[in-house]
DNA sequence: ACCTGAACACCGTTCAAGT
DNA sequence: ACCTGAACACCGTTCAAGT
């Protein structure tokens, strides 16, 4: 397969998935139809179908094209940092999820769709699943101290994969409460959290 | 308006509202059609629209219908107690939406509706301010407790519904990690969320 | 007033035909 | 190989007509 083409390819999928989350952002899931994105790509219906076998391929492709590289920079947040306790790991990782990323209706949208979608459920399993085991990987150093030498670790692995879960719940809460009721600042939510459930 | 043909009216809707919601536990709102209501509930497709003006309408039913009912639990649950603290306050509340409750894909559904249809938005906003006024009053006493007597009570009003509104976060993360991941011990979530943010 | 179901506008997807 | 757009099956909703 000549390189060029590929390229050609994968610019074309983009250019349709950036002229699809406009009209996301615009109207949301349900409300943007395949003619829509014709209109706002300026291509017609076959040449959407001959990139995409269909819209839940195209949502598939945006959740992997623009969630991503987001996950990769909370990796990299995580594997360079040393001991994050868990509020420190929630404040990097919403940090990722606000600032530019997809909106919250719409992530809420995706989460949606996935629950009826069995392709995208897959694929948000296996991005969430990378997630996940970037979260355990930063969190571990801090679930070790805290455990003691006495500790197995099989126990801290255990301990580590819970808490990274626990994260994870924190960060859904926050995006589905921005969703349903407005934003919130990140920081007075982390606080809260603390200030709530501590001790 | 005669008091018979009123029930009578409740109980037809009632029962498009039951055949509905046994149609979105299998499909997913997403892939329940007018069409499936109508096959099971066994009535025609004017029947359904002589009750409910649209799709929509039906779902902020089923919202209302089956959700107030246990918000009002939780309100009893809060007046009842004494001094909640927030971490009784949200197990309270998510055993009243875990057992037997709405499935947790289906309120994901619901939140996603929501971002796309105003009037039901309107409706969850609605029902969710008391629910956020139920928790407000919960944990007031435990507040108040903690803030000490210099504490002036606007200082506590605003705390108060602080902290309501991370309780809420932290139902709506259990939720829609819940539906995303699949099941998770209360009890363990809450626990878990108290080990990782206290002190 | 409640209900019926054919008809309508619109949706996602297909596919024979073009370049 | 990529693209076109008419055609198709299906969706939510309407409405003239029945009881």
């Amino acid at each position: 397969m000549p390189k060029v083409s590929h390229e050609y390819r994968e610019a074309r999928r983009d250019e349709i998935a950036r002229a699809a989350v406009r009209c996301l952002e615009r109207n949301g899931v349900r409300d943007t139809s395949i003619a829509d994105i014709v209109v706002e790509s300026g291509l017609s219906i076959g040449a959407i179908y001959s990139h995409f076998t269909n819209k839940a391929e195209l949502a598939r492709y945006i959740v992997g094209r623009f969630l991503i590289p987001r996950i990769d920079e909370l990796e990299a947040a995580g594997s360079r940092g040393d001991a994050l306790t868990p509020r420190e790991i929630l404040s990097e990782m919403l940090r990722v999820f606000s600032d530019g990323g997809l909106p919250a209706p719409l992530v809420v949208q995706f989460w949606a769709e996935a629950m009826v979608d069995a392709e995208l459920h897959a694929e948000m399993t296996r991005t969430a699943g990378r997630l996940g085991a970037s979260l355990t990987t930063a969190v571990t150093p801090w679930v070790r101290e805290r455990a003691g030498d006495a500790a197995s670790a099989p126990l801290i692995a255990q301990q580590s994969a819970q808490t990274a879960r626990t994260i994870a719940s924190l960060a859904q809460g926050y995006i589905a409460n921005k969703a349903v009721f407005g934003p919130r600042d990140v920081a007075e939510y982390v606080d809260s959290v603390a200030d709530a459930f501590g001790a």
